[in-house]
DNA sequence: AAAAAATTGGGGGTATCCCCCCATATACGA
DNA sequence: TCGTATATGGGGGGATACCCCCAATTTTTT
């Protein structure tokens, strides 16, 4: 048995899904939310396999409920679902833990798939918002390449230097590590404030990564 | 007219791939390279629209190759192609510039809508790729998440202070913007070090960014 | 071959960060 | 209600980062 929490403050749409849901014999509708903290105090006191989640709630918005349900509500899985299928909208809740990301307009059929496919583990999402987050990946790309239409060339001793100072190493200890010295650092940092257009090092670690500088290894 | 180039190592599969474009009036074969270094001469001496990359180059990897073009040849665009269906290799090109990623399995009619859709500026990725890449990013997050099973919770304050500190800000310029002490800043950034378990300013941010602590807003 | 960039290194100084100790008041949760 | 977390603030000090000046050698690019 699968129990299911809707959270959605159009009553008519909640109602709906919940008569689709009640045929089904293997799922169950435990409870209906219409914001998000009464989302959080269902949890607490009920179990739920799915939440499905309307992105656009009033007062705590879907994002901040999802985050706090995949933290503290782990055996509860986010399926969310959203009238509009935007870019930022998909990436910025499935960035938060959600496992898959639907449409309203979704027929009966791909919900119960959606809803099989997230309960077993897997990620589902509907065709439409797969083309609407490809784009947006590529979008994301070209336009933080035109915030910044050409940052200098970082040479490759730059980018050891920027790479050890991302591993929280001091000035001193990267000196030891590359056995130069002291100073030949600083000097690296130094030019890589310049180049990059940072104050300190916390603009230097942020630029990096925004523009994904430091090829990250596994650790 | 449209100038393609195809960077492909077996010779055999770059023949192949140019007897079926050869076919086609409106596209033109105007070169092919066995390496990356070769492909960078070659656009330096030559108009291509579209390079047809194979991800797996020997010497300078497919990824370098299209780091390169799309920073210098800003009117070529990419074309990744690939025996694997490898979500590094997806994503990591993909992070790299390139508009597009289809298998070594492609038909013709496919290849063909790939270099148009592509030439149009827009992206284009098989079915499987797309798979691949959504499978891909919830790995991502799961794993991530794993590998730090729960960071402490972060107060509204130190969000606040934290979300300064990756704007570049001093200790001092975040107390004159929040209206409080140096030393309350202190004790924030103090209070976050030892919650994020970084050992400075550096680590601070690679954690926040890694974990997506601080919403960044439009600017 | 000449110019530019990268790599190396130094002296000296200030600003900032990071650390230890401490305290008070408020707010939140068990 | 009682602890814990949060937010506030202070003294003092050592470590680190950042800044200015400078220069020699090597590598890369033109």
């Amino acid at each position: 048995m699968t129990n299911i929490l809707i959270a959605d403050d159009h009553a008519m749409f909640a109602d709906g899904i919940a008569s689709i849901l009640k045929n089904e014999d293997s799922i169950k509708v435990v409870g209906r939310c219409l914001d998000g903290p009464s989302v959080i105090d269902f949890l607490k006191s009920n179990t739920v396999d799915i939440l499905l989640l309307d992105v656009n709630l009033p007062g705590m918005s879907g994002i901040d409920v999802c985050k706090e349900v995949t933290a503290n509500f782990k055996s509860t899985k986010v399926l969310a679902i959203s009238m509009f299928n935007e870019e930022s909208f998909v990436t910025e809740i499935l960035n938060n833990g959600a496992m898959g990301y639907i449409l309203k307009n979704t027929g009966r059929e791909e919900l119960f798939l959606a809803i099989d496919t997230v309960l077993s583990g897997k990620s589902y999402f509907s065709d439409d918002v797969t083309q609407t987050i490809m784009k947006g990946l590529m979008k994301q790309r070209t336009a933080s390449k035109k915030s910044q239409p050409e940052l200098p060339k970082i040479s490759r001793r730059e980018t050891e230097v920027l790479g050890l100072i991302m591993k929280e190493f001091t000035t001193q200890e990267i000196a030891d590590q590359l056995f130069i010295s002291l100073k030949t650092v600083e000097s690296h940092r130094s030019n890589l404030l310049a180049k990059l257009n940072a104050r300190n090092t916390a603009g230097l670690v942020r630029i990096a990564m925004e523009n994904n500088l430091i090829p990250k290894e596994e650790g």
